[in-house]
DNA sequence: CTGTGTAAAGCAAACGGTTCCATAAGGAGG
DNA sequence: CCTCCTTATGGAACCGTTTGCTTTACACAG
């Protein structure tokens, strides 16, 4: 049937313990039996048990991404393509397979992360979001797993996490409106219970305190992480009667919502509205008109996630870490949505 | 350190052998003993260990999805997205895992596909793309590892596959157009070693048959699935003496190219160029002019895949399938980048 | 009272590796 | 020539489960 170690061995006239010394390059092998063993191998065509291995290293080379919510509502957003596509990338390169997984719940979530790693399936795991007092990251924290949020958490300080400056990045976006000549400025926010929504609102209301702008509570505008949230938020901020000129939009995707209410209504933008948001996902320049959007680096966000979750499984035994909170850098990518001053005014 | 099945045994006064039965709702167990058992377990916080289950068992529970191509361009396709989701969906209500993949080349693939398999870490694996004289589907054919196709074989009858009609999608696109009023139209293509470009390729030619129409070599471009391909083709068509009024296009991203250029060049759409492509990811609705597509349920082929595949795996032991072949249907989907009718003049 | 059937649970051998410890051979040093 | 290293390899225990075969303990029929 498949071909073990005892095969190779009794072929090649050893034990196993020297077929599993040759495969991993014990330094006291000979050369002549090395090569002899290979041989063998490469004819009967053997290929290691990875469940085997784990079963003794306690180790399975695999880490494991845990999706919050419903996977339906998140992968929608292309968001989290690109973040997979920096984690399975990297993992790749340091030789781990990537498992994903998602839970309808938090509850759901952490029934995931319970059973793959208390069950010795993963390694460790990487969290895609992080919202205020969650179970998840308690879980794993009082357990001692390995593992990495993509975002930051309201209540451990030295937990590994790689993030943006998300207070800085929003205070730049509105900064880039103010000046323009925008005055009024809205905000349509994400859900407050994730901390990334919590953070671009703070540097929103530091930029406009900052230049001492006027903040209407009517300005500000609650919603998800979803297009229709935006459509809703356009209608009810052209309602007002002293709508702001320009919005900053949480999230490209909710932006993307804010346009198509706006060219529905026949509005123009910037004109009528200019618009800045987040995240720079690829569509960003295909919309019309292309919206100026904050790039977050989203690919390399998960590419350190992994890189830094895996420098931790490996490091673990050794001692901990040094540096444990990862800044990426972004930057504003000026679009035609936000190309229209008010200064000559 | 961890709890295994021999702590509770010890714990419980009862051998390992009576715990595992416990665990797998083995008949010949007193009501009793099972209870506390049970008991023991919930205080004692045991999981049982994947890896050492999976050693006796032969089995893994997951399976594993292979990206071909670097993921680096493939992901920037919101396809996968949908198909991924679709799988995950599927798998984790089946109680499979599902382990995301990629090589560079198709030789990468095969390694990691053989790694996967013969090293026994999953069960069976999901192709996401179908080229000519594809090696992979040799190794899993010849080797007889379960996997399923998401597209169809040029070679192979009798292997599972998920795929929709795309002859006849592209026939159905392709008349659209006719019944619009078109006849001259054009065909922007995907690479040709894809099944997928030849089968859409094949129904638009048959539909331009079927209507006698006429048929220039210079109206059908063959490009790669990225946006840029469709810019190109885009720009070599409007320089065309005699130039289509419609094209049809292999894939919304690449319709998204061509969108932009006709914009940059202030064509509009439909009146200068009508457009009907294929996928209808999410957003096709979102561009400017939104996008005539065909809806292939991308969710539904992943969905059915993951099904398809673990059936597969189950049934195994019993004996091969039956139906081999799925289709998913199929529907066009009119938006505004088809709206404009020919006839009348 | 013995023989037999049955339910409940235990024993021990796998599964395919890794690794500590032991051993054999050969060479060097005394 | 004996002892002691050193180097290359073998032996066996173990990683945490599952499972076929036994064993034990009754209950009941003869």
């Amino acid at each position: 049937m498949t071909v073990t170690i005892k095969d190779v061995a009794k072929r090649a006239g050893v034990s196993p313990s020297t077929v599993s010394r040759v495969l991993s390059g014990h330094p006291r092998i000979s050369l002549e039996t090395s090569r002899k063993v290979k041989v063998i191998m490469e004819e009967m065509g053997y290929h290691p048990n990875m469940m085997a291995k784990s079963l003794v290293s306690k180790t399975t080379n695999s880490i494991c991404i845990i999706l919050p919510k419903p996977a339906e509502e998140l992968f929608s957003n292309l968001f989290f393509m690109e973040l997979i596509r920096g984690i399975v990338t990297q993992a790749s390169r340091s030789g781990y397979d990537v498992l994903i997984s998602s839970g309808a719940n938090e509850k759901e979530e952490l029934e995931a992360a319970s059973r793959l790693l208390k069950g010795r399936r993963v390694d460790g795991v990487i969290l895609l979001y992080s919202r205020k007092d969650d179970a998840v990251i308690d879980f794993l924290e009082n357990n001692g797993y390995p593992f990495v949020l993509v975002g930051r958490s309201d209540r451990y300080e030295n937990i590994l996490s790689v993030d943006n400056d998300n207070v800085m990045a929003a205070y730049d976006a509105t900064n880039h409106l103010i000046s323009m000549g925008h005055e009024r400025i809205g905000f349509v926010s994400g859900p407050q219970n994730l901390i990334v929504s919590r953070d671009r609102l703070e540097g929103y209301r530091k930029a406009m305190q900052n230049s001492e702008l006027e903040m209407r509570p009517e300005w500000i505008v609650e919603g998800e992480f979803l297009q229709d949230s935006g459509y809703r938020a356009m209608s009810f901020f052209m309602n007002l009667p002293n709508r702001p000129t320009a919005l900053v939009v949480v999230d490209d995707m909710v932006a993307f919502g804010v346009l198509r209410g706006l060219n529905e209504l026949k509005y123009s933008v910037p004109e009528d509205l200019a618009i800045v948001s987040f995240n720079n996902i690829p569509l960003s320049e295909l919309s019309n008109p292309p919206i100026s959007s904050i790039d977050i680096g989203i690919y390399h966000l998960g590419y350190t996630a992994s890189q830094v979750l895996i420098q931790g499984i490996q490091k673990a035994a050794i001692g901990a870490g040094y540096t444990n909170r990862f800044v990426i850098p972004h930057r504003l990518i000026i679009r035609e949505s936000s190309m229209h001053s008010l200064n000559k005014k």
